[in-house]
This record gives C-alpha cells, structure tokens and sequence, in this order.
DNA sequence: GCGTTTCTAGACGGATCCGTCTAGAAAATA
DNA sequence: TATTTTCTAGACGGATCCGTCTAGAAACGC
C-alpha cells in the first residue's frame, strides 16, 4: 500500500545483495551457501526468503546490480570526446586495472553462465547484460558503424576476460586493449 | 611388479573416465557428484578411489585427456599444407561444427577454471591445456613471428569460446573465424 | 500502555555431497 | 581344488546444501 518500502527492508535487501555480491563473486557462486550469506551480512533466514523466493532469485538480482555498477563505472571512466578507439581502449584498460587491483576473478556473467547453466532468471540476467554491453560498445563506435565491427570488439573484450581470468596478468590485458584500439581505429 | 597394469583395472579406469567426461561436461563439474560418475560408470566406489584418490585428480586427469582428444582433433583437421591463415580458420570451425552438433558446452578448461578454483590440480591441468594451445597455434603462424600475433589469436580464440557458449549460434562463431583469418594473415 | 503487524533467530527436514570402511565375490596362482 | 590376492557392492559418517516453519522480539498505530 505505501509507494515505497520501509527503509528497514531495503537494508535488509541492501545487506544480502551487497554480501551476496562478495561473496559470489570472490568465491562463487556454487560454493557459496545461503546459510554463509546471511550470517555475513547479519540477516535472518526468513527475510532473505522474504525479500528473495530462492537462491536463484538471489543470484539475478546480484547480476542485475552488477550490471548497474558496471555500467556506471564505465560510463564513468567514457569521455564521450574522444575519439570511439580510445574510448574503446579505455574500457579494456579498466579490466587491466582490476586485474592490477587484486579484485579481478573473471566476469561475474560468464562466470554465472558455467555456474548456473540451469537457471532461467539468471541466464535472462545475463542476456540482459549482454544487451547492455552490446548497446554500450555501439554507442562508443557509432549507429552508423556495421554491427560486424561491434560484434569484433565483443569478442574481444570476452577474450580480455578470460585472460585476464587465467593469466591475472594485466599487461596482457593492456596488449589486448592495444589491438582493440586498432580495430576500432580500422 | 608388473610392467603394465592388469586388463581389468584399465577397463574400469577408462569407464570412470568417459563417464566422468560425458558428465563432468555436459552437466557441469559441480554439479556432477561422484555417486553418478560411479552409477553411471558401472564401478564399484572403492575402485573409484582406487585409481583416483580424490574427485580432484578425477577432474584433473578429466582435463588432461581432454587435452589429449582436443589436439588429436585439431591436429586431424590440419592441413599443413595450407596457408597460416587457412589452418588458423579452420581451427577457429571446428568450434563452430561443435556447436552446430549440439555438442558444445563451453570450454572444457575456461568452465573448470571457474568452478574450481581452489583445486591446484585442476588449474595445472589448465595451464598445461593452455601451453600446449599456445604451442599449436605458434606453429601454425611460424616459429618466428611475433609472440604478439599469436597473443591476439589466442585472445580471438578465448573470445570466439566465449561467443559459442552464450549464443550457441555457429554463424557468429563463423564470423570469429573470419576475422582471425584476416588477423593471422596480416 | 495495548494490540496488531512485521521481522528475526535458528531449529529442522530431506537431500546430497565426498570419502571411508567392512564384508563378500571374483580372479589369479599353484 | 585350495589359498591368496584383488576388486566390488554398498552402508555409513560427518558435513553441507536449500528451503520451511515455529516461536518470540521489535516496531508501529492508537
């Protein structure tokens, strides 16, 4: 009946989604329980319940959030004056930056993708991601360029991932945000 | 004391290994318990930790003849009579026939990379994996081109994976194809 | 202060996980 | 055939998993 939820819930809400998201992220998403989510974060099991039906409920709105904070952040680092190969270098350098962070343990949505191959709502999260990453890449490059070229860089950065992810070596990264540099330039 | 292991012992072996591979990859690893790699296998538990010690060196000894299939694959489908860029492409479709067989569940390395972090047997599988991609791929190019060019194809390899294994569509895996191509022949 | 509503704390169930262990069958040797 | 060795069948333990449920505390309106 009120427009908004009490502020004590979306705490609540706030707390689970925000150890939810380390914990995932850092240690997986299979090999971290409920029971270990809501002891971090000081909630009872009820109200996680209550405010999310089941763990995969959990894990796709933990996406959905970090598809927002993803977004920003590279909204935030764009500078929509340069020119589209540097804008697009510059988002693969933010990689190498988490990777020289100590925070890098691959990209939470193909990670979600091996982990929960069974799970529609958290395989409809990362569509969604994927849509956004999509538009986002297009936008830097321009409506004018052909979708071939967008779908190029695309792979790229999912290949900046993995080697980020395997090698944790962020000059490599840089190395591929070089090339990635040179096919937006081309 | 004797020289080769007795028939039996690598009958069983062998089933608990195409078993643990059917299900280890179609399934997920996690997601797979030992109690159906063994159903499913036809063998006895005990035989199981008799020639695997734990469900780690399973998944490792998984990897490691996966290794094995992949380079007799690619190594099949070679043709070291055709231009650099020809073998280059054709490896990239032999992912994509994958996927058009309805058979490609990810990289078999990349996904166990993700769900099993914490095992240091797995992940020397998948560095071992890895050199062993990095040498095919070096001789394919030519032992004196630059380690850069074959950076980036690895990283157009990584990508195209990661492109078949969220759309499952062939024709994009193509397209991959077709820009390392154009990428190893320049 | 009282009654209603909402949330918390955590026990519990049923299932599954990995790995061990015992008991008995099968194979090998003589 | 008798003995020794090796493997199998599957029960079992302890831990963990997800999700439910009950009982009681806290917040709210009056």
């Amino acid at each position: 009946m009120a427009p908004e939820t009490p502020q004590i819930r979306v705490t609540s809400r706030m707390k689970l989604l925000a150890t939810a998201a380390d914990l995932f992220y850092a240690h997986g998403i299979n090999a971290t329980g409920i029971d270990t989510v809501i002891a971090q974060a000081g909630v009872a099991k009820g109200s996680m319940y209550h405010h999310f039906p089941s763990k995969e409920a959990l894990i796709a709105a933990y996406l959905d959030e970090e598809a927002d904070a993803w977004l920003d952040r590279v909204t935030e680092l764009d500078d929509a004056d340069a020119p589209p190969a540097v804008r697009i270098e510059r988002l693969f350098l933010a990689v190498a930056d988490q990777v020289d962070g100590g925070t890098f343990y691959g990209c939470p949505f193909t990670n979600a993708a091996i982990e929960c191959p069974d799970m529609p709502d958290v395989q409809a999260a990362i569509a969604r991601y994927r849509r956004v990453l999509r538009a986002h890449v297009k936008e830097i490059v321009g409506a004018d360029v052909t979708d071939s070229l967008v779908s190029r860089l695309i792979v790229l950065y999912d290949g900046a991932l993995t080697t980020a992810k395997l090698t944790r070596d962020s000059a490599q990264v840089r190395e591929v945000a070089q090339f990635a540099r040179e096919v937006a330039a081309a």
